[in-house]
DNA sequence: TCTATTGTCAACCATGTGGTTAAGCAACTG
DNA sequence: CAGTTGCTTAACCACATGGTTGACAATAGA
């Protein structure tokens, strides 16, 4: 089974994606409309946005025949909050050791 | 050709080699130090690293006959700030609209 | 009702991933 | 010098990924 964030990083891996992230962060848009701008069939696209519901990034509403999809923040914040971690070593500021103090979350012991 | 942003994300996808940069951020490392916590031979920790070099988050120093790796943090920087785009979405505070005027980073596009 | 639109699903293909084992090199240790 | 240690490389395997095409379902519109 995998992880939420495993999931995230992953569908935030390729450049379509990304785009179709930051084209729903807009507004909420269906298939095709998130399709449009990528040179890939439908049934790529298709595939493309299964992967941003697998990760809790995006959520579907069927209206009509067309399928609005809808950006859901939580897992992104969540990938956010993993990367901050790391905020003391690019910024110069050592007072965020409060980084430093936050337990590291135990991942892998499976 | 695999563009930076990409090979992080998916450097971070796998929950062994996210371990190993949390493990980084402590102190180097070496090869043998950094697999020793996993369940897998070396030869796959070998292939873990060499994701995370490829993604810039590591560099190796050759010291003897051990591979000393360390973090190096630029790369997670970007990815942190392509996540905090979104930050207005999990946080209340629209405040946050400096992200929203932010342009977005045209990818896909080759 | 007939047709076009929107999208999914299944099958297929090429390539990448994560793991293994086995071989080998380089560098310490005796 | 011989053996051990630390690590990489190559070959292999099973499976996932990203793309395709073609068939199908469901809705919208004529």
């Amino acid at each position: 089974m995998v992880k939420q964030l495993d999931a995230v990083f992953h569908a935030l891996a390729d450049p379509t994606r990304r785009t179709m992230v930051r084209t729903l962060a807009g507004a909420d848009r269906t298939v095709g409309e998130l399709a449009a701008p990528h040179p890939i069939s439908l049934a790529a696209a298709s595939k493309h946005i299964k992967v941003l519901e697998r990760a809790g990034i995006v959520q579907r509403t069927v209206r009509g025949r067309q399928h609005v999809c809808r950006l859901v923040a939580e897992p992104l914040a969540a990938a956010s909050d993993h990367l901050r971690f790391y905020e003391r070593f690019w910024t110069g500021r050592l007072d965020a050791l409060e980084a430093f103090v936050t337990p590291a979350p135990e991942e892998d012991p499976e």
